[in-house]
DNA sequence: GCCGTTTTCGGCCCGACTGTTTTCAGTCG
């Protein structure tokens, strides 16, 4: 079983005991642990393999490392399927509709024997629902349009169509109330998540209720979920939720936090304000012995009062960092800023919809020293790939546009697929000829893991390939990452000299967050570029470093924040010390 | 179930909103 599925294991199980009225601490020691493991950056199998202790792991103790190593040796765990046998089959499925928790969910199924999602639209319609006593047609009615909701949309939304939303409606609710002092995003949308669960929006205004009424009352809200004093939910026909909190400008720091999470994080915090004998919610810090309420108008002054270095949002997850902030480890973190060059980038010599001189000239736009022109190789028919014969031309095209643009270097390169056999698209002399290759698989994804990891790993031993472009070739909600043991083509990378990519389109955010912290740790040079196709494309840059940023990587991890000098020199190295090298030069 | 510059036992975050209630339980984030 590997960490995704352990971590739904857990969950399912925090579920189940919800339902049997297990203590609150236990339930929320599994959803903890689920939520843990989910972001592990390695397989708690190779853990247990390297005869690690999980129980290192904050949050993991006795009873749920032995559950995990149990999972990982037999592929089953006897506690979880006698938890499930005491429940009908559908009934976390039922649970899984909002408004609708553990306590209620029971009494359906024990009242009303309601099991899954379709016997509760039943007892919807016969109306046996709302004759329960504390529940009503009103509840009735709600339950029936989240089933309705649930039915029309996925769960999640990837952070490239969330982005836009919210972006809109920022520049909405600014239009139409003037009364507005700060507006942001928060959640999910801040901490650079992959998905967006539901757009969180913090606000100030003169007039509270104005800003919250101009938000339900919006054309593309289809539906109002909640509308008080303080906040208000609604549903956009986009088909997201969003949740608008509106309080006095003193409060806006905690609220900021507060709104930022995540759960386990704000959890660790307000423990952490319980051990300085103080009481932390939305509105401040309140001393448990006096009542005195301090405020906040910017965060950094709450983290720095509870004796904490400023956590950047991206890090708030609940795993590790709020310790690591009381002992000043919380690393400088890389910003877009930084970032000088793009070496991941295609043109309508391939299937780009821009000419390769309005990419270079939106590059150099947008500061960057160095960019690479990686258009398809010969293998991407259907993406108009670059015969042998058409590469010379456009190595040609590069070098002129090179001479003739001031102000920014250019990289003759490729993206060469990676055949499914390991060999890869261009013979070397062809490749030697290039100043940098990406290479990266596009065909024949569903290959066996072992298959796979072999095919890459032996892409890796080429002295030729630079860096594995999206490496797990996943895209955010639509297609399943590769199976591959990624721990060795971590290593093997390594090894090698073999740079990663972090691809920040959005679509793919490739590597993951995880994997990005893995690579990092085993010091394998990562490249965050922006496979762009489009100008517009090199904007995209943000959501790459979000994901860095995310795996805790500062500046020195990144090798396209080096100086175009240094980068020369460190393509000029022999592969096999590259790694090394990148460690001196990204320190220097 | 986890955890310890108070603790190996006794704690474990906190408030807003809704529906169905005459004071609050359930759910959510």
């Amino acid at each position: 079983m590997n960490n995704a599925q352990i971590a739904e294991t857990f969950e399912n199980i925090a579920g189940l005991l919800e339902m049997k009225g297990e203590k609150v601490f236990t339930i929320r020691a599994y959803q903890r642990a689920a939520r843990t493991i989910e972001r592990l950056p390695m397989e708690v199998g190779d853990m247990l393999r390297e005869e690690q202790d999980l129980r290192e792991i904050p949050g993991i103790g006795k009873a749920i490392s032995e559950k995990i190593a149990e999972m990982v040796h037999t592929d089953e765990l006897k506690y979880y399927d006698r938890l499930k046998a005491e429940f009908p089959d559908g009934i976390l499925d039922v649970m899984q509709i909002p408004g609708l928790g553990p306590k209620t969910v029971r009494r359906l199924w024990q009242e009303l024997g309601v099991t899954d999602v379709s016997g509760l639209q039943a007892a919807i319609d016969d109306g046996s629902l709302a004759t329960l006593p504390r529940l009503g047609k009103k509840t009735a009615e709600n339950i029936a349009r989240q089933i309705q909701f649930q039915r029309s949309q996925s769960k999640r939304m990837p952070i490239a169509r969330a982005q836009p939303i919210c972006d809109r409606l920022i520049a909405s609710l600014l239009d139409q109330c003037p009364g507005i002092h700060r507006l942001e995003p928060a959640g999910s949308m801040r901490r650079y998540e992959e998905t967006i669960g539901d757009i969180d929006i913090v606000c100030t205004a003169d007039d509270p209720q104005q800003v919250l009424g101009t938000l339900v009352n919006m054309p593309n809200v289809a539906d109002v979920l909640r509308h008080g004093d303080t906040k208000a939910s609604v549903y956009l026909s986009d088909g997201i939720q969003v949740d608008l909190r509106v309080v006095h400008e003193r409060h806006f720091g905690a609220l900021l936090q507060y709104f930022s999470g995540n759960l386990q994080h704000n959890i660790l915090l307000r423990d952490r304000a319980s051990s300085l004998n103080q009481s932390l919610n939305e509105y401040g810090l309140t001393d448990k012995e006096t009542g005195a309420i301090e405020e906040f108008s910017d965060e950094a002054t709450l983290y720095n009062r509870l004796g904490l270095q400023y956590i950047p949002p991206e890090l708030r997850q609940g795993v590790g960092e709020v310790k690591a902030a009381l002992e000043h480890r919380i690393p400088t973190l890389v910003n877009v800023s930084d970032i000088r060059g793009d070496l991941h980038d295609h043109s309508d010599w391939s299937d780009g919809r821009d000419p390769m001189e309005m990419m270079v000239l939106a590059a150099r736009e947008r500061g960057l020293e160095y960019f690479a022109m990686t258009d398809h190789s010969v293998g991407r028919g259907i993406a108009n790939g670059l015969s042998v014969e058409r590469l010379e031309r456009h190595k040609a095209a590069v070098r002129r546009l090179d001479q003739d643009i001031d102000g920014i270097r250019l990289l003759c390169g490729t993206e060469m697929d990676i055949r499914a056999d390991g060999t890869l698209d261009y013979e070397d002399d062809v490749l030697e000829q290039l100043d940098w290759v990406v290479a990266s698989v596009h065909s024949a994804m569903g290959q066996d893991a072992a298959t796979m990891t072999e095919r890459i790993i032996k892409a890796m031993h080429s002295p030729h390939v630079d860096v594995i472009g999206h490496l797990s070739t996943r895209l955010v909600g639509e297609r399943q990452p590769i199976e591959a043991d990624f721990e060795a083509i971590f290593r093997a990378a390594k090894e090698t000299g073999t740079a990663l990519e972090i691809n920040a389109s959005p679509e793919r955010l490739d590597l993951r967050d995880s994997h990005a912290a893995r690579a990092r740790e085993l010091g394998v040079p990562l490249v965050i570029s922006t496979d762009a196709h489009t100008t517009e494309g090199l904007n995209n840059t943000r959501f790459g470093v979000g994901v860095a940023r995310r795996a805790w990587c500062g500046p020195s991890h990144i090798l396209n924040t080096l100086t175009y000098d240094r980068f020369h020199e460190y393509l000029n190295m022999p592969k096999t010390h590259r790694t090394e090298a990148f460690a001196r030069l990204a320190r220097a």
